[in-house]
Parts: structure tokens; sequence; C-alpha cells
RNA sequence: GGAGAGGUGGCCGAGUGGUCGAAGGCAACCGCUUGCUAAGCGGUCGUACGGUCAAAAGCUGUACCGGGGGUUCGAAUCCCCCCCUCUCCGCCA
């Protein structure tokens, strides 16, 4: 009945079950079993379907005829009432047994992740991942990098500590410049992607509902690393039950909803928008537990873009570049990776990663990652488009990737920028944005 | 939070148990017209899943009138729950 929740082609899976068994092997699903079953269950979906749909035939043949008998409470009409009540009892059956089948359907394909693009190099995990490009180096640096936190607790500008008092691990306060400067940079990205990449300016709300997560896969299947905000408590113990929402773990979610159950006509479409992003971090106690690279709150500038399947290819790299940009007018060291099939995102058939250079990590950090996901979101979303005014409507594709994740952002100003001192440059192109403040100093 | 009114096709809007996928209008598209001229006439004009077909078109079946459930031989129409929008009051950044 309802089919857009399924994340894959049903009729991918059921048409060309080896192939998709050997693609999704590439990104490590391997329970052959259940997509055996899930083959199964389309088949007997269509034969309940079919059956059904012939009883529905019947009966509204009948019941129109039945409209044509002028007399009520003729013996005919009594008769051919009671000759359709067996009819009834049959087409509920059928119903249970369809509703079944499809729940176990729905149970099944809405925990099956994406196939990867036929270009995402194979491999198990991130150690398989290709160097695209690098842009600049490592900065140049005659002493030992402090990290952010080091640095930022001599200067007065991070402080974890009262964060913690104030709410718990995994969140911090920004004090004076370095408030500014997240600020600033969210202005200084928007202000980028809106006015020379020709991304639209969107505002979302950070609360979404739980039909939107589903719509970006995010849920069900993973639900425990959102924070959950239920409402209408005393609703729901009566069996009603409101609708619960949920903070956004990014503005993906918000603004690739935007077209939900919408038929476009105008692709492909760009847009930019801030968030703070909320997550709850679950299974990743004792990684990255210093500083600001994990956080349970983050602000991010996030860029989405919708497009014709025609396009995704190089809509997907220009998102990519778009994203560089912002590293490039911060003068900051980062390199581009593929991600292998092993270590794509759930959704995503194919993935470009932004690390970032820290210095006092001496490695790569992920600052930003740039998906496409093909028609998977957009076939949960009933997210379409037509290319001629008479044309048939066809899935779109959507891709996103932020533009840049803000708070790592400014860890990676502070560890490249800093100077023996401990001071740290603001680059060039943020300072008007926070009241021409050339460095970072200890007062 | 309290009281009330509503949710119908891209839009407006009829429709209170059968002949309704749904009047009418607008917009759009395709033709025709060109002495009613920022016009007239005719036609087309939702989505999904299935059947037929070599395929497309066409034809055809089923479902969908905010969402879910129920009553009935038959529901856009009746009943229940939920969601949303609007108006008034209260509170409030």
């Amino acid at each position: 009945m309802r089919y857009g929740s399924a994340m894959l082609d049903l009729r991918q899976v059921g048409d060309h079950l080896d192939e998709v068994k050997t693609q999704l092997a590439r990104r490590g699903y391997d329970d052959g079993a259940t997509l055996d079953r899930l083959a199964a269950l389309v088949s007997s979906r269509s034969q309940a379907i079919v059956e059904l749909e012939e009883c529905q035939r019947e009966r509204n043949e009948a019941a129109q005829a039945m409209g044509k008998i002028a007399d009520k409470s003729s013996a005919e009409f009594a008769e051919r009432r009671e000759s359709l009540k067996g009819l009834k009892e049959r087409m509920k059956a059928l119903e249970t047994t369809r509703n079944e089948v499809e729940a176990e359907l729905e149970d099944i394909v809405l925990g099956l992740p994406n196939l990867p693009h036929e270009s995402t190099p194979d491999g198990k995990d991130e150690s398989a991942n290709v160097v695209v490009r690098e842009w600049g180096e490592k900065p140049a640096m005659d002493f030992t990098p402090k990290d952010h936190v080091e640095l930022g607790d001599a200067l007065g500008i991070l402080d974890f500590d009262r964060a913690a008092k104030i709410t718990g691990a995994r969140f911090v306060v920004l004090r004076g410049l370095a408030a500014r400067l997240e600020r600033g940079l969210m202005q200084l990205m928007l202000d980028m992607h809106v006015d020379q990449h020709g991304y639209e300016e969107v505002w979302c709300p950070a609360l979404v509902n739980a039909d939107s997560l589903r719509g970006t896969s995010q849920l069900p299947k993973f639900a425990s690393d959102l924070f959950h905000i239920e409402r209408h408590q005393e609703l729901e113990a009566q069996g009603g039950g409101g609708q619960d929402l949920f903070l956004v773990p990014t503005a993906e979610v918000p603004v690739t909803n935007l077209h939900r159950d919408e038929i476009l006509e105008d692709l492909p479409k760009a847009y930019a928008a801030y968030t703070p992003c909320f997550r709850s971090e679950a299974g990743s106690y004792g990684k990255d537990t210093r500083g600001m690279i994990r956080q349970h709150q983050f602000d991010k500038v996030e860029l989405v873009r919708f497009c014709t399947p025609e396009d995704a290819i190089e809509q997907h790299a220009l998102l990519t570049q778009h994203a560089e940009k912002v590293l490039q007018a911060l003068g900051l060291h980062y390199r581009v990776v593929e991600l292998c099939a092993g270590d794509l995102g759930f959704g995503a058939a194919k993935c470009f990663d932004i690390e970032v250079w820290l210095p006092a990590q001496n490695a790569y950090r992920e600052i930003s990652s740039c998906s496409w996901f093909g028609d998977f979101q957009a076939r949960r979303l009933k997210a379409r488009y037509r290319s001629e005014p008479k044309g048939k409507p066809r899935l779109l594709h959507t891709i996103n990737g932020s533009g840049l994740a803000i708070g790592r952002t400014l860890v990676a100003i502070l560890e490249q920028h800093q100077r023996a001192d401990g001071s740290v440059t603001i680059p060039e192109a943020l300072r008007p944005y926070v009241g021409g403040a050339e460095v970072i100093e200890a007062k």
C-alpha cells in the first residue's frame, strides 16, 4: 500500500537479488538470509495484493449494483446483502495477511543500507579510503604544537570545566574571541555559500518529528544517536500519543525534508543552512573525550543539493568543492579522501570526507562529510521531480555535506595558526567577522 | 492552557451513505479561431501500485478527499483517536 518508506527499490531487490547481495557485501553487509526473506516477502506481498484487489473489484461491482436497486427493503436486496458478507470476511483475512507481510517487509527494508555506487572503491574500513587530493601544506612549526584544549585554556577562551558544571561532559563554554569566532565562522560560511556559490540560505527548526528522521534515514535504525523530546506523555499513557520530537543531529534532516512529499520542477536546488546539532554519541564512550572534537552540541553550516540522477556525480563534486573553499579561505591545510564501500555511511552511495590537519594530534580529522545518496533518501521522502511539464515524476537525488562543522573549524584554526608563544593568528578572511581582531592572545 | 471553526485534486471551491476520483472556476498544456482582443471555442489536465502490450501510447483494475482505526453490502460523507491550520481568551521570548 505505501511503499515509499522503502529505502532500496523493492523491485530491484526482487528481480536482481544476487546483484543486490553482491553490492551490499561490498559495504560489509552479508546477511544473505535476510535478503532471501525479503525477496520472498516481496512476492508474497504482491500475491496478497492481487488477490485482495480482485475481491475489492467484486465488492465494488456488487455494491454498485445494489445501489441501483430502488427498493432497499426488497427481498432481492436483502439476499444480495447476505451473499456479500462472506466476501467481506475473506477480505479481512487477506488484509491481515497483507498487513503482516508489509510490516515484516518494512522492518527489514528500513534497516538495509544503501548500495554503494560503482565508483566507490572497495575496502573494509577506513584504512582503505583513498586520498583524492590535498590542499596547502602542514604548517611549519619549530616548536611543539599544543592542542586546542591547552591553547584555549591558556588564552582563557575555552571553558570545559564550567560547561561540565552547567550541563555535563562533552559540552563547552566559549568565551571572548572563541565565542566571537564561532559566530563569525558561521557568518563567513553562510556568506560564501550564498554570495559566491549560489546557495539559498534557509533557517530551520532544530526540533523535528519522526517522519522527517525516517526520511533522511536516521530512523528507525539510529534512534539511540538522537536526543529525544517527549511530549504529551499523559496522552500517550491513554494510548493516544502525541508527536514526539527530536533534536536535529544535523541540518541535513530539516533541510532535506523541505521537499518531502513534493514533486519539483526546477532542479537543481541548493540550500545552505546553519543549525545547532545535537548528538547523543552513544557508543563513543572514551573516544575523543578531550576537547571539542566530539560534543553533544555543536554548530554547523550544512549544504544540501537536490538534483537529477544524470547530474548527481557532478553536483556531488561541486558541493564538495564548495565546502573546501571555506578551508582554503581560512588557510587551513586539508585533504579529501573518498570513503571505501566498507566505511560508507548508512544511506550514502558515495562519499568524500574532507579532513583537516590537526598538528597536535599529528592527524587529519574529518571536518566535513559530503555524501551522495542516490535515490535512497528520495524514496523514503517521496521527493520527486518532473523534467517536463507533463512528464512522469521520477525520484530525485540528494546530496549533502558540512560546509563546515564550526566547532572543528575553530579547533583547526587554533591548532594550525598557533604561534610559539601560544597566541593564535586569526585568518585574514575571518577578521571582518570578528571586529577586526588579528590575533588571539592571553590577556 | 481554555473556547470555537476548519482540513477535498497545482490553487479556489461544491459535495452529509450508493450513479464520486470527486461539480464548477482559476492556473497550466495542446489545438482551433483572430474584427467580442490583456479575448473566444474545443480538448487535455493528480499520484501510486498492478494487468494488458515487444515497448511506448492507449486501454484497464485497485487504492488515495490531513493520518490511523471502526460501522456498513457500500463512506469524502456516519463513529472513535491523533496531527495540523485559523479565530478569540490566557500566558510568554
